[in-house]
This record gives C-alpha cells, structure tokens and sequence, in this order.
RNA sequence: GGCGGCAUAGCCAAGUGGUAAGGCACAGGUCUGCAACACCUUUACCACCGGUUCAAAUCCGGUUGCCGCCUCCA
C-alpha cells in the first residue's frame, strides 16, 4: 500500500508517488527571521520534520529544502526600530530558529537558503520572466503580469474574476492590473539593496522559494509544503511564476498545515496574540510541545492553551515512563522464557498499525495511540512474574524506532551524583529495618531534589520530576 | 460577495457506510509499610432538522454556531 497524502491542489488524498522512485525532493516554506518564532511557526517546522522522517522510514531518501526570508518590509522595519542593520537581524533570529526547532526535536534542513545569498539567481529568474512576457519593469518594480498565466488560482480553487472582485487589492499606478504581485521592489530611501538591470530594490516575497527550489532541488519538486495561510497568495504565486518559465509542474503534492488558535483566534505575529517557543521551552519540555502538535493531525487546528500542555506532559510521561520501566526490569530478566512468540508477534502486529495509521496522511494522532497501546502491552508484560530479556528488548526497540520516527526523544539523563546515590542507598537499608519513618523522609528529601523514588519488587528506580 | 474548514464524553482527540480508537481528569477496586508506577472496572442520545440506505458520526439537503483565506502572516 502506498502511503496516501491530501494535496491541497486536487483536495483529495492521493498515493504518493515521488517522480523519480525512492526519492523525494520536498520544500517548505520557512519563517521570515525578524523575531523569535512562535508556535504557531512551530507547526510547520515539527509537521513536515515528521513527513520527512517517516517517508525516510518507509525508505525514502529525502531531501529537504527549507528557506529563511531574510529580506523584506518586516525585517526592514526592525532593522529601522532597533537601529541595526537587516542582515544582522536576520543572523540572530536565524540562530535562534536553529536552538528553539532543535529544541523541538527537528532535524536541520539539507540546505537552508537564504534569500540574501541567492540575489543571482533571483535576478536571473526574473530576467528570464520578462524575457518570456511574463513580467514588465515599470519604474524600476517588476510586476508578474498575473493574467497571462491561464491556471491562476488552480491551489486556492479561485477564479480570478473572484479575486479580483473580492481581493482589497491596493491599486497601484505602476501595475498593468491590480492582479499583477511585484517580482522586484525599488529600494526607497534607507533600505537595503542589491544592484539589478532595474536599479537597485530588492525581491519581492514570492520569487524567493521558486528561484531557490529551482536552484535546489530542480523544476519540478515531489512535495511543497507550508502553512494553510501560505495557499494564497504566496503558493499560489509562486506555482505561476515557476511554471510559467519551466512550462513544467512545479510541485506535485502541496502540503498545508492547519492553525494554532488561542482562545479560538489564529495566533499571528500581526495580532499580537502569540506565544513564543522561546518562552514556552523555558517552562516546558519541548518535546511536550512537539507531543502535543502530533497528537492533532496536522491538518485540523490546534487550540493552545497552557492547561492542554500540562495534559499532554501528563500523556507524555505514560509513554516514557512505561519505558524506563522496561529498562529498569531489563536488568532483573533472563533469558527466553518458552512462549515469548506470541509477544513478538503482538508487538509486530502493533507496529503494523502504525504503518497503516502513519500511511493515511501521516495521521500522527492516530500513530501516538498506537504508542499507547505499546505502552499498554509493555505494562501488562512487566506484571508477569518472569520477564525474558529478548521481549524486553523488543519493546526497547520498538519504543526507540517509533519515537525516533515521531522526532521524540525517550532518553533520559543517566547522571546520578553521588549525594543521591548515597541517599537512595541508605534509604534502601532503612526500609530494610523497616524504619519507615526515615525512608519517607528520605523520598521527600529527593522529591525536593527533583528525583521521583519508585518501589518495585526489583528494587527502587527513580525519575526526574 | 467568492472559496474553505470545524462542531464526537468534564477536557483533548481519532474515526468518510456496519453500529463510537487513544489520552488527560474523576470515581471504585487490586498492588504497596505508606506512596508512586502499573493493572482491572465504570463513564457518549457523535450541534439540530429532514432525506438516501437493510445499516449513517460517516453520504445528500437544510438550519444554527464558531473559525479561516480572499491583505503582511506558519
């Protein structure tokens, strides 16, 4: 079976087949670095890291494109408040990018580029639009001349007469038509430049990710990806100017995911209602956080609210808890006890679902029940009296390949210093004289300390709290 | 006005024709020196009204409510 996906282009979800078999060229739409991403920004990184993984799973070799906007309005405005210059800003927000979405469990892109490093083959692309009649200069802008692309609208599904009568389209003096988008912007006064056959400007927003998943990953892509709000315009754009220079599709499959609301309100930049991963990650795990996007399917939105989180960490903690367990028993295992088979065989039959969940659009939320019942299987295995250590170590492994496919980490650190191992021991020897009174005291003690002290037939195991 | 999404238990959330996954919280029980972890048990007239069907949370029509895109936005 093949792995299905919704593509917003013929909103249905359709077997994924990559152009060229086993491969898979991807983009996505990353963040416009003039602040520190929310969590909303978030979304996307967390949503596609894990398409990225699990088509690896499934034995795709993948590369990965994701781009930073490093130059436009917003970072312009900034430099000007702040009183530094664009590129600096963009250097910071970018390492900061990288710290909070590794943070989040998300891998690094193949390549990262940046629309600054790229200014030849923008100018290039745009050149070649005019060249083609598909774009006009008009005092020193480039427009797309919008009309002359027939399919217009085919990823919104608008018509371009609706556009047009819907659309507050600013009315510009220099565009032929109020569709036409700006390719190429004049620099006014103060902002930053390149040199272009047009004079001196910069790019407009949308011509970045066509240019650089040209340059990238070729004319023709397997999958291009973004948040919904990106549809339109910005996806929408970008497929005219592509495929008006290639002649050729420019993605096949377009990926769009859903919102995080706050209080039923989209979370934006622009309504100052949003939550910044950078605060959140302070107070929280970040790996609650990424549990927490996966556990909604990335297509329907996320209400956010800190309580949902505490929930999730709550559900989270089952999964690693039951984990740890599983290592802490391992110890006191032997070996093949006689019918371990049909464990094997309940453990594989757990990660086939998985597989026929993760399939259907990447419903992760439909895969993270599927870690629970491994949960629930592993428990229930932990009750009997002997434990094999081969089972064991099939749930280990188990464990360690599913949460490496969802992004999510289930280590913990093993450093026990010597104050608490001291304690932990002594504490064994005072329940050993049944002196219970000092061994409460000495769980509060280590409570405090942030270790969590657990009795088990096989002897204490402790958490961090 | 155009296009689209959502409405499932106290909360979160899967489920696109066969009679409601999973998690959190709550309650009762088992386990424990006491806990914790864990296990067992209990918990749903699927927003409303009509229709199609042997069969509908799922399909069709309508109603109500909420949200989004059409403008920078993940």
């Amino acid at each position: 079976m093949a792995i299905q996906l919704y593509n917003t282009l013929t909103r249905k979800k359709e077997d994924f087949v990559p152009l060229e078999e086993g491969k898979v060229k991807m983009y996505v739409c990353g963040p416009t670095v003039y602040n520190y991403i929310h969590i909303g920004n978030a979304r996307p990184a967390i949503v596609f890291d894990t398409v990225r993984r699990y088509l690896e799973y499934r034995g795709y070799s993948v590369q990965y494109v994701s781009n930073f906007t490093d130059v436009d309005d917003k970072l312009i405005r900034a430099a000007n408040q702040l009183g530094e210059d664009v590129p600096t800003i963009a250097d910071r927000f970018i390492n900061a990018y990288f710290e909070d979405v590794k943070a989040l469990g998300c891998r690094a892109a193949d390549v990262h580029p940046r629309v600054m490093e790229n200014m030849d083959i923008i100018i290039e692309f745009i050149s070649q639009l005019i060249e083609k009649g598909y774009a006009y200069e008009s005092e020193g802008d480039v427009y797309f001349r919008t009309r002359k692309f027939d399919t217009y609208g085919k990823l919104s599904h608008q018509s371009i007469d609706e556009l047009r009568v819907g659309a507050r389209i600013e009315v510009g003096d220099k565009k032929q038509d109020d569709l036409d988008f700006a390719l190429w912007k004049a620099a006014k006064e103060g902002e930053i430049f390149w040199e272009s056959p047009w004079g001196i400007g910069r790019p407009g927003w949308h011509i970045e990710c066509s240019a650089m998943a040209k340059k990238y990953l070729g004319e023709t892509i397997d999958i291009h990806a973004g948040g919904q709000d990106l549809t339109f315009p910005h996806h929408e754009n970008e497929i005219a100017q592509s495929e008006a220079l290639s002649d050729k599709t420019f993605s096949r499959y377009w990926m769009h995911n859903g919102y995080i609301n706050i209080d039923n309100e989209k979370m934006s930049k622009s309504l100052g209602n949003f939550v910044l991963v950078h605060d959140i990650i302070k107070k929280h795990n970040p790996q609650v956080l990424r549990f927490f996007m996966l556990s909604v399917h990335y297509r329907n939105p996320i209400n956010y609210s800190e309580e949902l989180l505490d929930s999730t960490k709550a559900a989270f903690e089952r999964l690693t808890t039951s984990y740890q367990n599983l290592k802490h028993r391992k110890e006191a295992s032997s070996g093949l006890t006689e019918d371990n088979q049909e464990w094997f065989d309940k453990i594989d039959a757990l990660r086939e679902q998985f597989i026929v969940d993760m399939d259907d659009d990447f419903n992760t939320a439909k895969g993270i029940s599927v870690l629970f019942e491994l949960s629930k299987l592993a428990n229930y295995y932990l009750l009997e009296k002997n434990t094999a250590v081969e089972v064991i170590d099939a749930f280990l492994s188990e464990f360690e390949q599913l949460f490496h496919v969802l992004g999510l980490t289930l280590e913990q650190e093993e450093i026990l210093d010597e104050e608490i191992d001291a304690l932990i021991e002594k504490r064994i020897q005072a329940r050993k004289d049944r002196n219970f009174q000092l061994s409460d005291q000495i769980r509060d003690q280590l409570k405090d300390m942030n270790i969590i002290l657990e009795d088990t037939p096989q002897g204490p195991r402790w958490k961090r709290g």
